[in-house]
DNA sequence: GTCGTTGCAAAGCCTTTGCAGGGAA
DNA sequence: TTCCCTGCAAAGGCTTTGCAACGAC
């Protein structure tokens, strides 16, 4: 049967505190600052099976690999800031629908990478 | 000086023999039949001498890893078949320019990678 | 003959896994 | 008490690097 460990609820909290998404190395910062002995095997082993468990989704970021968000969310895209090196959720989506693939090929999925500079850094 | 070895030359052949993205075990594979010889490291470091030297590009493919293309085609997108596990290169950009972004963000690049089944394993 | 390049093997990242001890139920 | 989960350390992939031998010029 599952357990519900301290280590589990320190992870969902991560997630639910920061809704955007993190990598392995963030959700392992941020949580030991709850459970200081934290392990990083511990982590992915809890990503893997909160992914497994339709909880999470693992997105491949072509600049900072794997990342992980809450999956309850609406499709949507992911804007990479390459000043502050975050990735926000831009809702909706910008892919032009006709005439996307040749004739004969099926489309099933796509994934959108925009990268920039956001807001708060081009203030700066 | 640079030197055009003949390992160069065999992974600048594979490029032009197969014109689409590639990953290193592929041209390693394709090289070696050239090249018997053909060492993983020097594929490795003459597709970064490559990329640096701008005659290729490195795309980080979220399902295939790192590959590379030649680096003179035009703005293009990918399609990934996930039954022959081939990238395909499909020319024109499928991004709905207007309102991609929040205001104060600024873009600069993206990348757009679809999936599915391509022509030919359709028809199987 | 020079000295950049190669092949090989070792070492680095990131991620997974084996195992004994610890803690949820 | 049971037995799943954790922490630790070792081991896997992929990629890079150190080094002696090689080969392009």
């Amino acid at each position: 049967m599952k357990r519900y460990t301290t280590q589990r609820a320190a992870i969902e909290q991560v997630f639910r505190r920061h809704d955007r998404p993190l990598g392995v190395l963030e959700v392992l910062a941020a949580g030991r600052k709850k459970v200081p002995s934290l392990n990083q095997a511990t982590v992915y082993r809890n990503l893997k099976d909160m992914v497994a468990a339709g909880q999470l989704k693992a997105i491949n970021h072509p600049q900072r690999g794997t990342l992980y968000e809450r999956s309850e969310k609406a499709h949507h895209h992911h804007f990479h800031c390459h000043s502050c090196n975050r990735v926000y959720e831009l809702p909706g989506c910008a892919l032009k629908q006709e005439k996307v693939v040749p004739d004969g090929f099926v489309l099933e999925n796509h994934e959108i990478f925009l990268s920039g500079i956001c807001d708060q850094c081009a203030r700066q």
